[in-house]
DNA sequence: AATGCTTTCAACCGCAGGCTA
DNA sequence: TTAGCCTGCGGTTGAAAGCAT
């Protein structure tokens, strides 16, 4: 007998968002059995759902450990910077953000990044026109296509906060009997044989916060607590030039027409996150 | 208040590579 | 060796919410 049995028959499979009783029962089959035989899934626990849609909303949402909305400025300066070295590999990417997931990621990247990554282009040609001979600057990427349109900041859709809260109040049933905390729960089901089995790939490197920092390219290969001092020190002339870079860039920057210094893509990172002045960035 | 446009993000689709019978 | 399933990935879609008029 040649190949296995289709994992799931197409018909009557549901699709859309889930519910929170879908949630329950999914949650429930995966503290019992773990992640992984996908195939099993919707067969054993009755969801008229397909394995794959099972999978999705597992890794992509009820899994412990992940981290929802509100990417913070370092984040940012990691997913700007792998992207530039990886690409579109969304996945690759997230192995370095272990409480992201690649879905979320590209997202972001999709609804904030780009844009703000088209601002700061917008932002180095206005620089560059006003300092040069002339010939139009680009970054080395290919970060700053897509479209800009009518940006807001950081808004978090009340339905979306609404399916977190949720989604935490599922997780937060899950408690063994025993005084074993979630942390513990969670520690337990990833060292599961059954787990590791099933999810080899979602081993994530652990880095600690030196080695995060590592990831990120620090301009003009300055210290970090300089870089920091030219990122508070400019904060004020970008607010008042439309935009352009600011005269102490102007005046501490050595630009290069292909590669506009990456300390002003994090300061413009910076300011666009809304960091206050005084909270000490990375670099 | 009503309407239409824009933005966001959860979920789906289709493909590729690996695996299995 | 081969046919076909399983899993993971990246691109895309569409419903819902926000915003402007």
């Amino acid at each position: 007998m040649m190949g296995r049995p289709p994992c799931c028959d197409k018909v009557g499979i549901k699709k859309g968002p889930w519910t929170p009783e879908e949630d329950i029962i999914l949650v429930s089959y995966i503290q019992q059995h773990g992640p992984g035989n996908w195939r099993l899934v919707p067969i054993n626990t009755g969801l008229m759902r397909c394995s794959k849609s099972c999978r999705l909303r597992w890794t992509n949402y009820l899994r412990p450990g992940i981290k929802r909305g509100n990417f913070t400025y370092t984040e940012e300066a990691i997913i700007v910077h792998l992207q530039s070295l990886l690409g579109n590999r969304w996945a690759a990417i997230a192995s370095y953000l272990p409480q992201r997931t690649d879905n979320d990621i590209k997202n972001y990247w999709n609804t904030h990044l780009k844009k703000k990554l088209r601002r700061f282009q917008a932002s180095v040609d206005c620089y560059m026109n006003s300092t040069s001979s002339g010939s139009s600057s680009t970054t080395s990427h290919e970060l700053l296509s897509g479209g800009y349109q009518n940006p807001r900041h950081h808004q978090i859709p009340s339905a979306y906060a609404s399916s977190t809260e949720n989604i935490s109040r599922l997780l937060q049933g899950w408690v063994m009997k025993s005084k074993i905390t979630q942390e513990d729960e969670v520690q337990s089901i990833i060292t599961s044989d059954s787990y590791k089995a099933s999810s080899s790939s979602f081993a994530p490197p652990v880095l600690s916060n030196e080695e995060l920092e590592s990831l990120i390219p620090l301009g003009n290969g300055s210290s970090s607590s300089s870089n920091n001092n030219n990122i508070n020190n400019d904060n004020n002339n970008n607010n008042n030039n439309g935009g352009c870079i600011g005269a102490w860039e102007k005046s501490q920057c050595t630009v290069d027409n292909q590669n506009p210094p990456l300390f002003m893509l994090e300061k413009w990172l910076l300011d666009e996150s809304g960091v206050p002045a005084d909270a000490a960035p990375l670099f």
